[in-house]
DNA sequence: GCTTTAACCAAACGGCCGTTTGTTTTTCTA
DNA sequence: TAGAAAAACAAACGGCCGTTTGGTTAAAGC
């Protein structure tokens, strides 16, 4: 009953096997259409249990929601900060989020495949971690040389909207997500000023 | 007022209802998060009714997806024959494509929201009708004058891509889809050959 | 007028849903 | 090694799901 803080919690490990079996049916098959009695089968484990963990699905779906920001903005930040030029800055900043949006991360891909419409009662929070992950395509498109004529926000619509479409067309075997973006970003250059 | 078959079968009025409520209800809210029971609500009548209409849920979001598919492609179609030139008839696609998908329809918004994955026995006549209605975007793509160094598979993709996306972005009070179609066009073309 | 039939009602079917509750097992510390 | 805390089990709760079945109503056709 003594108040020390040495001792950690246990190592809570079926907590992060939760998240990724969510991660991946939530990817795989959508949110309305996964029930924790699927998740909790996918990691051996009563459904009930799976409430020691979280307290609500919906609560699950926020967290693997988070997971993915994290993962792919921390992604996209290392892939940006090597580079200096403002093109190829963007230019890594898009093979790094098609990377993990079509092949690496089930988790950043439930963040743009779950429509965060009526999705339980934090479906603003949702919405809020996607902005602040965007926020990362606005500067970068601030830094860029652009035609007077061409409308940054929209520039940067465009972008997104191309890139993030691509997971409804996508099929392994193809281009690699790599030349994916490298040729949508020449598409939309039209093969003026590449490198 | 004599515009009436004086044969045939009863009116049949209560299906194009149910129709319109499950448009409405799946585009915003999914297909797996509306039930029987909330499209029979929106019309008046009772769950098991709707069986007589169509022989399952499933079935009925194929006929909305079909006819979704209908009214979008009646009305690019009748935008593109109005123009003559490969440029201006590929905007005209591109601004009946938006308000359809912003504005106008719930059918043809449903085409795009509900993705067709996990839907049920007829996900895959769901994927073809889709994909039949972009063979109309291929052929104007194939129309346009291009740089050499664009791929026209990629530059079609970027432009369904950015379009389609806006269903995610847009909220009525902004920009209208028209003026939203063209600044799109804009950023995607760099200011330089523009009407 | 009688029959047919389109259209809907009324009521239930089994099954799965998210979640709760109480108990048991495991694990780590004191 | 005793005991507390963590983690999972076992079993159910009420409720909604898609769908079926059989009966009722009212318009249409002969």
């Amino acid at each position: 009953m003594s108040n020390t803080a040495t001792t950690g919690p246990r190592q809570d490990n079926r907590r992060l096997q939760l998240l990724d079996a969510a991660a991946r049916l939530f990817r795989a098959h959508g949110y309305h259409a996964t029930s924790m009695r699927d998740i909790a089968r996918a990691v051996g484990m009563l459904p009930g249990s799976i409430y020691y963990h979280f307290p609500s699905k919906d609560e699950l779906l926020l967290t693997v929601y988070e997971e993915g920001v994290r993962r792919i903005a921390e992604r996209v930040d290392a892939a940006v900060q090597a580079q200096r030029q403002p093109q190829q800055r963007l230019q890594a900043a898009c093979i790094a989020h098609l990377e993990m949006l079509l092949d690496q991360s089930d988790y950043a891909q439930v963040v743009l495949r779950v429509v965060p419409d009526n999705t339980g009662p934090s479906q603003r929070r949702l919405i809020a971690l996607r902005d602040q992950y965007e926020v990362r395509f606005k500067q970068l498109v601030a830094e860029l040389e652009l035609p007077p004529e061409v409308d940054r926000h929209y520039f940067r619509l465009l972008l997104l909207g191309a890139l993030n479409w691509a997971q409804t067309w996508y099929r392994p075997g193809g281009d690699p997500p790599r030349i994916i973006a490298m040729e949508l970003l020449r598409a939309l250059y039209g093969g003026e000023n590449q490198t």
